[in-house]
DNA sequence: CAGATATGACAAC
DNA sequence: TTGTCCTATCTGG
């Protein structure tokens, strides 16, 4: 679930069920519960999404922090509340509705300084109006690190995943293991642009579509994907499977302990 | 029912 | 590069 479009449609959501009142939270897995006590009475007054970190600001200067990891997830619904099933790290209610987290790799208060510190270790934010590609191309174009593994600094791009990353860079026709100093400024100008538009298109849908309209199910006789996270997708987790662009089978490898996948054909080595 | 796996990030060798 | 953390879900026996 969370790359980036996730934390951005959750900011948007909370915000619609929470903001302007104030919240009531507890921690039924017992591992919040004193900062939960500091939260309860508060106004939540905005939230937002910094690449994959969520932050809630609530009354008197203090923020909730959330990363959820690989596995965290947050689940809502109208009260009443449901009886806790599972570990639930954090619970939050107002009279309307409630919000429960589960396994997060973060989940902690901060102040005005914390969010700042947390914001100026990030990179551009392909989700955000005012990000600008230039300062990731300065590190990249001279690294000899692999591009995936780029991309997936968030200190040079905040909000991408291994889907959104693996998925631009099949599009862009480059093997994840090519260097960033072999990519030309176009070429970047070219991967920016892209990674705006298909996580922009995932905020609006929650879900992650890579697949251009010739190479749809529809326009191409093939079944339509049905997986976890839903989406169409040219080569994230389809390592055997044909290339929907050239029939080709494709390759999966693995780069600082994650999988990577790519089309032998479509992404040609060097 | 055990074991593997997951869209992440960090510390420690 | 390896290990560790967090939790749920899917796989195979």
């Amino acid at each position: 679930m969370p790359e980036g479009h996730t934390i951005h449609r959750l900011a948007t959501r909370h915000l619609e069920l929470f903001g302007g009142t104030k919240v009531t939270v507890d921690s039924p897995q017992g591992r919040f519960t004193s900062d939960a006590g500091l939260l309860t009475g508060r106004a939540l007054e905005s939230t937002e999404a910094c690449g994959k970190h969520l932050l809630h600001h609530y009354a008197g200067g203090l923020s909730l922090h959330i990363h959820l990891g690989l596995y965290g997830k947050f689940a809502d619904g109208r009260m009443p509340l449901p009886p806790p099933v599972g570990q639930i790290r954090l619970r939050l209610r107002n009279r309307r509705s409630w919000l429960e987290l589960r396994g997060p790799s973060a989940c902690e208060l901060v102040d005005e300084g914390q969010t700042d510190a947390l914001k100026a270790r990030l990179g551009a934010d392909p989700l955000r109006a005012d990000a600008l590609p230039d300062e990731a191309f300065a590190r990249i174009g001279k690294s000899d690190k692999p591009l995936a593994a780029l991309l997936l600094d968030q200190s040079i791009i905040a909000g991408a995943g291994l889907i959104f990353v693996i998925e631009t860079l099949y599009r862009a026709g480059l093997r994840p293991t090519v260097p960033g100093r072999s990519v030309s400024k176009e070429a970047w100008l070219g991967i920016w642009a892209d990674l705006c538009d298909l996580m922009a298109l995932a905020v609006k849908t929650g879900r992650i579509d890579t697949v251009r309209d010739k190479h749809l199910p529809e326009a191409m006789g093939r079944p339509p994907r049905v997986d976890q996270h839903g989406g169409e997708v040219y080569v994230y987790r389809r390592a055997g499977m044909a290339c929907h662009a050239c029939g080709g089978l494709i390759s999966r490898g693995e780069l600082a302990g994650r999988n990577t996948y790519w089309c032998p054909s479509c992404q040609p080595p060097g």
